[in-house]
DNA sequence: GGAACTGTACTCGGATACTATGTGTCCGAGTAGTTCTGG
DNA sequence: CCAGAACTACTCGGACACATAGTATCCGAGTACAGTTCC
């Protein structure tokens, strides 16, 4: 079980964006090149993050990319789920009873890390990054 | 990202050992039974707990699998990291510097999840499954 | 001078290919009890 | 009766096959801005 290289992409991507806090989008190619990654590859994992509403997208020359209002408040959970999806870590397929003990277990365990990276914010990340 | 089907048969196998509680080992066969896996699966998932010392195998007729001494403190970090490996969930693989804040922030939050993963015990889940 | 045309620099999204990993099966080898056989 | 051989029920571990998901690329389409042409 690992996290997946998108999510490390959206992760820098939305730290990015929110460093830069120009008034114009970001290109997808100035983006990518930021972490050595192909720009068709991280428009992909960007648009995951336009359909979530955290960033906004606009077409044509001196296009690109750029963070939505209210972004300040944009958890690591947010993006985590954005790109991951929000299904829980563990899921006991057996058919052995309603209530399985061992699911329960581990459900509450990823709720203590999901606790923490809903804590964390964009905004905060950019504060301790300048 | 989501854990293994593997570590679910683990985490299965070994709440059945404990609750078992014979003095003679439990052949593959019947664990693999409560759990409609195949045998000869769940035998490779057995030989990784083996490995960890977490259980011992006894070849030949009337063999099979049991836990060894001092089970009761095994907690479910110690099958997890068995099945899933011990490495970290999350691994900022880009040379930007030194001290990623973002890597910082993703192995805090894993941490706390770790944190109760290690304070469940077989024990204790044996305790309130009868 | 202004409307239409052209070029350019972008994003968007589907199709496709590659790769890694998880899942599962097969089979030969080794091991330890159990039963059978022969003296 | 008893020692040794044959049998049987297991685990062990490597090799292999398959499915799925992540990673990455390619390309055609759409879009908006800037410059050019032409009346």
């Amino acid at each position: 079980m690992k996290y997946s290289k998108a999510t490390n992409y959206a992760l820098h991507t939305m730290l990015n964006l929110a460093m830069s806090n120009s008034s114009k989008p970001i290109g997808v190619q100035t983006l990518a090149e930021q972490q050595n990654v192909s720009p068709t590859y991280l428009s992909k994992i960007l648009t995951k993050l336009v359909k979530e509403g955290m960033v906004s997208s606009v077409s044509g020359a001196n296009g690109g990319y750029s963070l939505t209002k209210g972004w300040e408040s944009i958890s690591f959970l947010d993006i985590i789920f954005a790109i991951e999806g929000k299904s829980s870590l563990f899921e006991c397929g057996l058919d052995h009873g309603p209530h399985c003990q061992i699911q329960k277990v581990m459900l509450e365990s990823e709720e203590k890390m999901e606790e923490e990276l809903r804590r964390q914010t964009l905004a905060g990340l950019v504060q301790t990054s300048k």
